[in-house]
DNA sequence: TATCACTCTTACGTAAACGTAAGGGTTTGA
DNA sequence: TCAAACCCTTACGTTTACGTAAGAGTGATA
């Protein structure tokens, strides 16, 4: 146990709520009740693993096995296979499109803060916003913090 | 009150929170109570909207407004928020790179499994992932799903 | 066989960001 | 002035993904 919770990185306490929610099939037993895992259950982990990281909620990953084991036939499941996986990628995109938008938004706060570094030692920071020393605008990343 | 809350999106109870949670300066109240807001409590709720999307929690909200408001001189005060920003960049960069490495990962799971349309009507689920019938192997999004 | 590190089950605790309900005033417009 | 639509405070509820503690058994090693 302790030593596929160390190889995925998981605590003791994940594994076995995985497997309270039916992610990870009961493992084998040993005579005194320790849980034995083997490769498949490493790889099961590590599968959760990367669906948490591309956003899915352990009870999404329950669905998805659920749906799974209801296709009867090959095809029938990896069609839903696909349309989950197809639907992820564009929720994925849509996301690093907005990260990308913000980190641009960052930017340009961190340019207008550049022209913060000419100001007076002597100014009170309540003044900030308002010294008109830059030609643009201050960006609503910097102005929000100056408001009440 | 409702009309802010409209207008920013959040829920009344959000926005008390705010105001509970110190993010939010207490609006001016009309003599039965009422929390009267105006321009600025607007910006500053959309940027904390900004600032959560940009995943950071009310609690680091909170604590970039108490940094900010100890810092007495101007210029102290923008380099803080410098420092902030340019941390949050980073890691927005950072979550974009493994965003991106994970929609490379469905996709080329997506193409693997274009090749279980030519799949056999009749065969059984669990015979997926031991085809043999792609070149590649059987990327673990695609494979976890079959191992128990 | 004694011991020490592990593991088991059970079950309550936790942090975040609100949701929701209760009981009771406030506005405003007809 | 009356009703409908809001808003106020207080306070408990909710979901997620585990954390943590308790009491007791297990495995491997010396």
């Amino acid at each position: 146990m302790g030593d596929i919770a160390r190889r995925t990185g998981k605590t003791v306490r994940a594994i076995h709520l995985y497997e309270e929610l039916g992610l990870l099939n009961p493992a084998v037993r040993s005579k005194g009740g320790f849980r034995m895992y083997r490769g498949d259950g490493v790889k099961r982990i590590e599968w959760i693993q990367k669906l948490q990281d591309m956003g899915f909620s352990l009870t999404e990953i329950k669905v998805f096995l659920r749906v799974w084991e209801e296709s009867a036939t090959a095809p029938k499941a990896m069609a839903t296979v696909r349309e989950i996986f197809t639907d992820k990628l564009r929720e994925t995109r849509e996301t690093i499109g907005r990260l990308t938008r913000l980190a641009d938004e960052l930017s340009e706060s961190l340019a207008f803060l550049e022209g913060c570094r000419s100001c007076d030692q002597g100014q009170h920071q309540r003044e900030c916003g308002g010294c008109g020393r830059s030609d643009h605008e201050v960006p609503l990343l910097v102005d929000g913090i100056a408001k009440r």
